[in-house]
DNA sequence: GACCAGGCACATC
DNA sequence: GATGTGCATGGT
């Protein structure tokens, strides 16, 4: 068994199921990917609420949504210009490639959706592998801040490495399973925000054991 | 008041 | 290819 598989199982006894990602649809969880770039979920929750009071958490609704009306819905979730634009341009590649169908969109070849979604402005390599994996339920690691921060503490890879250098190392090391790399990357980010910010809590982690015993601090 | 949060595009070297 | 900057709200 590797030690990613081991941090894995460490994590999962740990903290426990995460049940990601927290949405009522694909289309929400592809939403809340552009939104929840650089900013915490808690203020994304906020605008994912005004989306539904105004009636507009659906392909349709938002496409139609005048581009400044729905700035100032996604208000709270902050960078509110730059991801109305963001969202105007990912719903118009789904009205026009899938005919606003997350369903169709799923049925594409994944290696390609990848590179089409990564084509899409605003969608760059975490937003695309958080739709392909948490809205379209494909077997794809996504890498995050909290992903990079764990491992490169741990000297498993230096924070300063590519996004893909990251993600090869899960794909190799694990199983291509989606339901692991569900759970995975959302224990990451519990694990990160509890036990390794700034101020990391080294002494309290569940990961702990996998440090060098000179960095237990 | 500083720092941070589930990034990305764009300019510049 | 590597590095720097703008984008913005809300919590600690």
């Amino acid at each position: 068994m590797n030690r990613l598989s081991m941090m894995y199982e460490t994590l999962f006894e740990a903290i426990g199921p995460q049940h990601w990602w927290p949405a009522d649809t694909a289309f929400e969880v592809a939403v809340g990917a552009i939104m929840t770039q650089n900013t915490s979920w808690i203020n994304v929750e906020r605008a994912i609420r005004n989306l539904k009071a105004a009636g507009g958490m659906g392909p349709r609704e938002l496409h139609e949504m005048p581009i400044h009306k729905l700035a100032s819905l996604i208000r709270p979730a902050g960078y509110f210009n730059v991801k109305a634009r963001r969202l105007k341009s990912f719903i118009a590649f789904l009205m026009s490639s899938y005919r606003g169908s997350m369903e169709r969109m799923k049925h594409e070849d994944t290696g390609l959706l990848r590179d089409k979604l990564l084509s899409v402005h605003g969608i760059g390599p975490e937003t695309a592998d958080s739709i392909l994996l948490y809205a379209l339920e494909k077997p794809i690691f996504v890498i995050d801040a909290y992903t990079k921060r764990i491992l490169s503490r741990h000297h498993i890879m230096d924070q300063r490495k590519a996004y893909g250098d990251f993600q090869a190392l899960f794909h190799a090391a694990l199983e291509k399973d989606t339901q692991l790399f569900n759970e995975y990357h959302a224990l990451f980010v519990a694990a990160g925000k509890t036990y390794c910010k700034r101020k990391p809590r080294c002494e309290a982690c569940p990961l702990k054991m996998f440090l060098p015993s000179t960095e237990k601090r």
